[in-house]
DNA sequence: AGCAAGATCGGT
DNA sequence: CCGATCTTGCTG
């Protein structure tokens, strides 16, 4: 088990989203180490992406999406779940992956709740930082893709493009 | 300065 | 299906 280098996020979001499905996100809750392995996380890519929070250009909420890949975007959603984004690529060009849920707790606003997240990460490295991070696992499993949740507002394509990615039950 | 809507969840 | 709950960013 190691931990996932810079090298790992600097990649596309269209890379590090599916390899992150199996991956083993690692939480230090003052001492006490919670291991949960990621089985399902979204793409969000480029202000032309237009389910991506960055689609209106560059704003006090989404900027750390034009950071180098990374550290974490966490935002507020319908006033009581914290969302936890990774943010990805080389810089300058904002795109994160959405974690939307750990083999123990299925569901973006669950996990964040069970693993104590909230607008304290924003803009955490997960390269450099003791209290969260993600490490690698033996191999790579079979993802299953389907359209991105929630995301109704957006318009085609982006609406129907298959960036979500699930840990495929068969195995 | 005001307001509608939101990358959700749990209970009817 | 509907309400909770509050920040954000668009609009005027």
């Amino acid at each position: 088990m190691k931990k996932l280098t810079r090298e790992f996020y600097c990649r596309d979001v269209l890379q590090v989203a599916p390899d992150l499905i199996g991956k083993v996100l690692v939480r230090n809750l003052n001492g006490q180490v919670l291991r949960h392995r990621i089985v399902e996380a979204e793409a969000y890519r480029g202000e032309e992406d237009d389910a991506c929070h960055a689609r209106f250009g560059k704003t006090n909420r989404n900027s750390v999406m034009y950071n180098a890949g990374g550290c974490a975007y966490v935002y507020l959603i319908y006033g009581m779940y914290w969302m936890f984004n990774i943010v990805t690529g080389p810089g300058g060009d904002p795109q994160a992956v959405l974690i939307r849920g750990v083999d123990a707790y299925p569901g973006p606003g669950k996990l964040t709740r069970a693993l104590a997240i909230d607008k304290s990460f924003y803009g955490e490295d997960l390269v450099t930082s003791g209290r969260i991070w993600i490490e690698s696992c033996a191999e790579q499993p079979a993802l299953l893709l389907t359209p991105r949740i929630g995301i109704g507002y957006a318009g085609e394509p982006w609406k129907s493009i298959a960036w979500r990615y699930i840990l495929d039950p068969r195995g």
